[in-house]
DNA sequence: ACTTATACATTCACTGCTGTATGTATGTAA
DNA sequence: TTACATACATACAGCAGTGAATGTATAAGT
C-alpha cells in the first residue's frame, strides 16, 4: 500500500494506539515490541515509526487520549460551590463510575499503574499525574474548608485531613480495582465513598 | 577468585540482592540488565547466574525478604480481640510506620508497585499480594463486626463497608506515599487513619 | 499534467542482553 | 593426598529489538 488520505492516516494512527493499548495491557509495556504492536494494528513497524518517534512517544499519545481519575474530578468541581460536600461526593462517585464504565480508560490506567515502569521517559506523565493530584488535593481542601465554614463538616475532621483521606481512599479504590480487575470493586468503592461522606457530615 | 566458604557465598548472594534493589529501584526492573546488577554487587554475571536462574528468580528472592504492608497488619491482629477497633487502628498505624521507617521495605515495595510490570513471571508475587489482601479484608471485616456487636461501631458503617474503606485508605496512603516519595506522606496518612477511626467510633 | 510531500513498507546494520558452556581455583570429605 | 563439589569468572553464540535508510505508490497542490 502507499499513501492514504489524511483521514486514512488518522485512522491508522488511531489503530496503532488502539493496538498498543491491547498489547501493552496484555504483556506490559517493556515486554511488548513495536513489531507486535504493528502486527496487532495490521501495519508494519514502518507505519509505527512514521507516526511516533519511539515507544515512549506512543505511550504518551496513548495516555493523552484519556482522563485520569483526578482530572475527571477537577472537571466537575468549582471552588466556590455552595454545597461543597455534595459536590465532592458526586465528583468522586462520578470519577469511579467513569473508570468502571469505560473499558479503554480502565485499560490505560491499568497500564499506567501496573504494566509500566515509571522512569525518565515517563517524566511527562508523572508530572501530569502529580500536578492533577496536587491540584485536586488543594481544591478539595478548599471545599472542605468551605464546608467547615458552613458548619457542615464534622468536628472530627479538619479540611486538610479530610482532603488527604479522600484522596487516599480514591487512589486505593482505583488501584485495588485495577489489581483485582473486577468492576464490582469500583461499585463497592463508590458505596464506601458514600458512607464516608455521610460520616463526614455529622458531629462526633 | 575461586571458591569461597558457605558464609562467603551467602554474603555474595545478599550482596547481589542488595544490588538488585538499588539498580531496580533506580532504573526499573526491565531496563536493568543482570550485568548492571552484577557490577553493582562487585561480582560478574557468572555469580548472579550461579545464585539465581534468571532475573525473575532474583526478583522473587528480593521480594521474599520483606513483609508487605498487609502482612505486617496480619501479624499484629487476632480475630478474637476484645478491642477490635483499637487493634485495627494500631495495626494500621504500625504498618505505615514500618514502611515509613524501613528504607529497604520502601524501596522494594516501590519496585513492586512502580518499577516493575506484573506479568506471568510475577505470578507468585501477585498471588501472595492478593492472598494477604483477601485475608486482611476478611479479618478486618470480622473485627468490625465484633466492634458492631460490642456497640462500638458507628451506625453509619457496616462491617463490610468499613473494612473496604480501611483497605482502600491504606492502599491509597501507601501508593501515594511511594509515588510522592516522601516519608511525610506516611505520617500524614497515619493521622488520617487516626481521625478515620475516631469517626468510626461515634454514632451518626 | 507535473511535481512534491506524504504515508507507509521493506531492508539493514547495529547493539545489548540473555543463557550457556567452559575454565579455574579453592574448600571439603575420604 | 586425591577426588570431587562448589563458587565463581570468562568466553561465546544467538537473538530480539531498535532506529535509520531506502523504496514506493499515491494524494495534494499548482
Amino acid at each position: 500500500m502507499a499513501r492514504r488520505t489524511k483521514d486514512d492516516a488518522e485512522k491508522t494512527r488511531k489503530a496503532i494506539i488502539d493496538a498498543a493499548e491491547q498489547v501493552f495491557f496484555a504483556q506490559g509495556v517493556s515486554r511488548s515490541s513495536l513489531e507486535q504492536v504493528a502486527r496487532a494494528a495490521k501495519v508494519t513497524r514502518g507505519a509505527v515509526y512514521w507516526h511516533f518517534k519511539n515507544k515512549a512517544e506512543l505511550c504518551d499519545a496513548m495516555l493523552k487520549r484519556i482522563f485520569l481519575p483526578q482530572e475527571d474530578m477537577l472537571e466537575k468541581l468549582a471552588a466556590e460551590s455552595e454545597s461543597p460536600l455534595e459536590d465532592l461526593r458526586s465528583a468522586s462517585i462520578h470519577a469511579l463510575e467513569m473508570i468502571a464504565r469505560d473499558k479503554r480508560r480502565r485499560r490505560v490506567v491499568t497500564i499506567l499503574y501496573l504494566r509500566c515502569e515509571y522512569m525518565e521517559e515517563m517524566l511527562g506523565i508523572i508530572r501530569r499525574r502529580n500536578a492533577s493530584k496536587a491540584r485536586m488535593l488543594s481544591l478539595s481542601e478548599k471545599l472542605f474548608a468551605r464546608a467547615k465554614a458552613l458548619g457542615r463538616l464534622s468536628p472530627c475532621w479538619d479540611p486538610r485531613r479530610a482532603s488527604q483521606a479522600l484522596q487516599a481512599m480514591m487512589i486505593g479504590i482505583v488501584v485495588n480495582g485495577l489489581e483485582i480487575g473486577k468492576k464490582s470493586v469500583f461499585t463497592n468503592g463508590a458505596s464506601c465513598i458514600e458512607v464516608f461522606f455521610n460520616s463526614l457530615q455529622v458531629r462526633c
